[in-house]
DNA sequence: CTGAAAGCGCTTACAG
DNA sequence: CTGAAAGCGCTTACAG
């Protein structure tokens, strides 16, 4: 185990050549004859030679690597949206030849803005910032000379490259689904003024109304949760929608389950719908309907952003919205088939 | 952005010293007077200076990188058990000024025996593998010159290093908590051909049984899947148990959901525990008294045993048994209190 | 206490 | 086509 690894130079002594040509050969540059570069291969994977990407670092002033914060709050005991979404980001990565490293970003050096231990040691060309942070970390990770890309968040009042999912044209693609299905009395389920997601949510549901000329009723939006962001007790209206459409699958699940306590069938008697595509909207009996975030076209496209921006640096990209998914299972009753694919 | 970062030569021109005296300073290194030591300390921190940790490595020959391998078919849509897994390990090489590379090992490569891309790069200073992989490649992992550690399984015919959660210790401490809550009738669900683990959790069972000199009875011993690993409906004893030791959470909440549409309540009539303390204990009613692996602990101990080889790269460890954790919730009827406490 | 020299493994001009 | 020289940013002996 500690004897020396193999380099270049130890191929070129074998061979009795400079280790300029080895390089060369190896890297399949120009200016080494094929017969050479051949033989230089062939002995390469036969002592079993492997590139030391280091001293290409060392060389290129880039290290190759993609930093990745996640604060720690997003990372709950059974919530691990985020790792996921790490793991679609790594892979993305992939394509570059590049490597990513992950950093859970503590409340304290979040609050204290303490930067990223990988930043300070210079070990990332770039980051990666997943989730939600503060408005002034925000400000020290900008004033970094350090590309930054924000993924699944954004703030209205930094200009910063960010890719996110429209929550917007989701909820209003699912609500359509829901109407073109012959539902008319629609209820909205979400506080919508605890956080901008819903916010976004509730319009897409409110553009859909529009379109279909359907009024909106302040009666049909239910909050499901306090200011803290704690669930609450969802009041149902007196005169019962035909579907209620959730800001999350959580929130769906729990209502299905207060609806069939209270004796209605789901989607017989009254269709709900979620979002997210969580683990709540498969294990809820029926199965509900829902959008699901497209993380690896997320993780792609903040990558290529952000690559982008390592070896140009130039262009701005600001707020760029990837598309969900529908997920249509058995939680809606379709009253007519009519339209319902567009 | 393009503005070239500074180094210690940019320190020592402004200063008229060597590079040498600035690297020695930074570093807290014996040879600087303690007033110059300040004077380029403050000044690097004035000046924005950041440590190349990769000018580091190329001198040491080490990239302080650990690679984490976590097989594909572990990171199904909802089971992200590994990535949190991940996670954890990624926070134990924190302490050691270590960085964690993730890298999803595809079927394909497994089979091809492709070594990860790290490794071929000379990223990383040692691997961490995290899952089960074939036996060929425990082989190929071995055979290469990098230190391997394997997390969360080992494989008895090879001589590997591994951490491991305590199965057998837990399910025997488990069923000890069952049995001095006042229950002596225990049935043990899953299937025992299946997996290893399920084999030992039965083992465990089996040895508080025996313990308390309870008879095993071979109709007790429960089925819960077939031998593909796909659940089956579970086939309830003639004369019921008072309590139902199950292999895993998911296969208790089902069997929870089965009880109480026989008509039984759940603990009052009959006890049910379960393993892993993932999200099928808490979205069941009554919320499951379980295990969990204690994940920290294991990548905490599974990086130490890595680093430690990586620095002396002598010792073999072999299997590392960690302890998991008694979860109490509401899933067992206490008929006594007596000595469930040791 | 201070620093000139050599080296980590590779690549990029530039000569021959 | 082939290779000597210089350099990436730092550290480790070794001199002074």
């Amino acid at each position: 185990m500690i004897r020396k690894s193999i380099t270049m130079k130890d191929i070129a002594e074998k061979l009795n050549i400079s280790i300029v040509t080895v390089s060369k050969a190896l890297s399949d540059k120009e200016g080494v004859s094929e017969e050479l570069k051949e033989k230089i291969k062939s002995l390469a994977t036969q002592m079993g030679y492997r590139f030391n990407t280091v001293a290409k670092s060392m060389k290129d002033g880039l290290s190759y690597n993609i930093g990745i914060v996640v604060p720690e709050r997003f990372i709950g005991r059974q919530q691990s949206f985020y790792l996921k979404f790490h793991r679609h980001v790594s892979q993305a990565l992939e394509t570059y030849g590049y490597y990513g490293i992950l950093q859970i970003l503590t409340p304290e050096d979040e609050e204290q803005l303490v930067l990223p231990r990988f930043y300070c040691e210079k070990r990332v060309d770039g980051m990666i910032i997943l989730g939600q942070v503060s408005k002034a970390y925000i400000e020290i990770l900008q004033s970094t000379d350090t590309p930054v890309v924000f993924l699944d968040f954004y703030d209205e009042h930094s200009n910063v490259d960010a890719v996110i999912t429209d929550s917007f044209y989701a909820a209003y693609e699912l609500t359509n689904y829901v109407i073109r299905s012959g539902n008319r009395k629609l209820a909205f389920v979400g506080n919508i003024y605890a956080t901008s997601s819903i916010q976004d949510r509730f319009l897409g549901y409110y553009k859909s109304l529009i379109e279909h000329r359907i009024d909106l009723d302040h009666d049909y939006v239910l909050s499901d949760r306090d200011e803290h962001g704690k669930f609450i007790d969802i009041e149902l209206p007196e005169i019962m929608p035909e579907a209620f459409v959730c800001n999350c699958d959580e929130v769906a699940y729990n209502l299905i389950l207060k609806l069939q306590k209270l004796g209605y069938r789901v989607p017989e008697d009254v269709s709900v719908v979620g979002f997210d595509n969580d683990i709540y909207a498969t294990i809820s009996t029926p199965q509900i309907t829902t959008v699901e975030v497209d993380m690896e076209e997320m993780g792609r496209i903040a990558i290529k952003v952000l690559i982008n921006k390592i070896n140009r640096s130039t262009k701005e990209y600001g707020r760029l919205l990837v598309k969900a998914k529908l997920i249509v299972r058995e939680s809606v009753k379709v009253k007519r088939q009519e339209k319902v694919n567009n």
